[in-house]
DNA sequence: CACAACTGATTCAACTTTCAACAACTCTGC
DNA sequence: GCAGAGTTGTTGAAAGTTGAATCAGTTGTG
């Protein structure tokens, strides 16, 4: 996206302080939260993908749906839906409505699955993370964050969508 | 880590928002800044890794710091440093101290990616991230997550160190 | 000094992710 | 109805990643 010609706006200290420390630290948050889950044998994505089929109804999503929800590919999901339905939490199923379509539908053992591993990794949210926020560092990061989101969300759709 | 037996915590509903945010909006950011990277052949880990040779002195770096540093394993960053060695932006040298190490250096070729690159990626930065964030915010941010990485940090010397 | 324990780095095999191509189907406008 | 454009989801090969095993070199201890 980057689009300039001018001179490069560097970042200055306070700038680079906050982006460092961001930038650093969310990636140890998601590694260390990663290896706690792996306990489970279940990465961050397919902890993700269990949490958005247990919220659906029948338990069940399109493949495209839930690959724009759990924010990867289509092609990845396929492939992590393969290896699931080997380790026996997912199943898919047609679609009768449209027949190039699929489900996947989370299966009995997908959900013992992660009602086996969610208290863990609550508690891995909070020891990893959320523990470390007062009530107010709390409201000031859903603030911005959700201001980030908005902001990508935007230039995504001005970048893709035309 | 969650070594709990007790009833889950679960999160409520501003915890939740805090987390979602956070979680998701950080994924998001990493991925535009990646494809953002893109335009000039490297991965965030390989911008990364360049930055940190680019700013030790002779550009050179022993691999076990390297890793350390750039927040990745070492065999990924032998992977990484070969085909990095491919593309003609790093070398490896022998280390002479200690027989059993050796250096990454950053080639000339490595330092022209790199200075070709910044330019964008620093307005990458600013324009998925930093552009959102009030001077407050920016301050409260790396409050926060530096507490969280210090909190990170002691928890992984109480895992591992023993 | 000898030798066990340790360290730095790479390699191997298994696995995951990406990218491009594809098959199957649906929708649109004529 | 039907051609062409678009959508859904899968696939196969290439590239990337992981963790254990390995190799060479170093250090510490009796």
């Amino acid at each position: 996206m980057p689009t300039k010609k001018s001179q490069p706006r560097w970042l200055g200290p306070k700038e680079l302080k906050a982006w460092r420390a961001y930038i650093q630290t969310s990636r140890r948050v998601w590694d260390a939260m990663e290896s706690d889950l792996n306990a489970h044998d279940l990465s961050m994505s397919d902890y993700e993908i269990l949490v958005l089929l247990s919220e659906a109804p029948e338990r069940a999503l399109r493949m495209s749906e839930l690959a724009e929800s759990a924010l990867i590919s289509k092609s990845r999901l396929s492939h992590r839906i393969t290896a699931m339905e080997r380790a026996g939490l997912v199943t898919r199923k047609l679609c009768e409505e449209d027949k190039r379509g699929s489900f996947a539908v989370m299966t009995d053992k997908g959900w013992k699955a992660i009602v086996k591993a969610a208290p863990d990794h609550v508690e891995s949210i909070r020891q990893r993370f959320l523990d470390q926020l007062t009530a107010q560092d709390q409201e000031d990061l859903a603030r911005i964050f959700e201001r980030v989101s908005q902001k990508l969300r935007e230039q995504f759709s001005s970048e893709c969508g035309k």
